[in-house]
DNA sequence: TTGCAATTCAAACACTTGTTTGATACAGTT
DNA sequence: AACTGTATCAAACAAGTGTTTGAATTGCAA
């Protein structure tokens, strides 16, 4: 078994390059070995003797979308530092963390292999998912909950869910608003790759070139400042 | 070729309820024409005496899915109705709009079998999912749009789009405002059902119980109004 | 060169799965 | 009872697909 972290270019990376992007297109059942031998000019049984399995491959080149997604793309420094830009002020922090999470799906117009593979995974969660989650996004998520925690005035949240009738907002109450506003966020900049097809027909003016990329950051932006901190001041 | 749109429950309707039941779970690739037949105590070639290939019977479990759907569901209403509530104000049309969108997504805590149906649709795109739109989907966003015009404020949007540096809000202004708002209330709407595994892991403890709907409608519903009108004031 | 391990290859295998077939049973009509 | 169109059934078919195999080839070291 030969050494997979080497970036060799012979048939095994050749075939993690061409799992990732079929795997992408068509999702784990609609992709046959076939396709991705073909695509990477390799025999069929390379991938039972490079990777065992085709559910083997699946999850290297899962693995391997992820870290090659991080070499080119600033979403690793949001990862990893945990304090992802700290100096500037709450609200440009949101923006950047929008900016970012929005370039990181969207890639010439289109969503980016990594990004239609965890789509799959809504549909068809597997054990990448969890390793994707545990290893990326959960750091991610925990992040954007701070920056509204830091956004959020002193006196919200108004709590409409605590129907307890007193009208002091503990810190728990602080952090349940926190995780709804996060979850609200999450859901504006992941709708547009989990619900593209939808989206093309009910806008089919929508694009996401760089241009258009800015454009939905700063609507989100906005809205999400306007409903955080209940003000709708420009930036 | 017998009635399909009659209501009996010999093969054909048994066939129908259970290719919703298992399409919705597995999706179109996943799922076996055995499976169905032997979920629908039906034999195998059922599915092409009755519908013709598996295919066919996959548009037709689509269209009955949603059929079953509208009878029992509120959602019809939104759909049929042009003007859902109009004489209520536009706040209140708003939480309509959300809390019924919600409630047509779950059911006992579960996403049904027609959001299924859609959520496996976003990935493996058909014509099934043209017919859904034209047919239900494109009035209630319309719908949206119009309950988010009569929500925004006169002066609105601050434009942060057209960099144009005239300061006078035009009518199309409005409009592409409107259509952004509708989007990003439609993402949060959507979210849950969309990226249920990757929630599942962030927020172990959502629930879409009737009781966790209503709190969640409160929540989108105020996000929303904020963002819109640019206040925070309670319902 | 020789030997050896790693790799590649064409072919075949085993299994799943959508579809078809031809016979059989059923229900209603004449 | 005989006929007819409908429906069901067990069995087989044909194609696709993940996987295996055993030989052939390559690359490298002794």
């Amino acid at each position: 078994m030969p050494n997979l972290t080497e970036e060799t270019n012979g048939t095994q990376r050749r075939l993690l390059d061409a799992a990732v992007a079929i795997f992408a297109e068509r999702g784990f059942r609609r992709t046959t070995v076939r396709a991705i031998c073909e695509e990477a000019d390799a025999n069929i049984a390379a991938v039972n003797y490079h990777f065992g399995n085709k559910a083997a491959l699946y999850d290297a080149a899962f693995d391997h979308a992820r870290l090659r997604s991080n070499e080119d793309n600033p979403f690793v420094q949001m990862d990893e530092a945990r304090n992802f830009h700290a100096d500037k002020p709450a609200d440009h922090r949101l923006y950047l963390f929008i900016r970012t999470m929005l370039e990181h799906q969207f890639r010439n117009g289109k969503p980016t292999d990594l990004t239609r593979l965890m789509t799959h995974e809504m549909m068809q969660p597997t054990a990448a998912l969890d390793r994707l989650i545990e290893v990326s996004v959960r750091r991610v998520y925990t992040n954007l909950v701070k920056i509204i925690l830091d956004l959020m005035p002193p006196g919200s949240p108004p709590t409409p869910g605590s129907s307890a009738s007193g009208s002091t907002t503990t810190s728990k109450d602080r952090e349940t608003a926190a995780h709804r506003y996060a979850m609200s966020v999450s859901a504006q900049c992941h709708f547009h790759h989990l619900a593209l097809p939808m989206i093309q027909r009910l806008e089919p003016k929508q694009r996401y070139t760089p241009k258009a990329l800015d454009d939905l950051a700063n609507h989100i932006h906005r809205f999400t400042l306007a409903a955080v901190r209940g003000d709708n001041s420009p930036v």
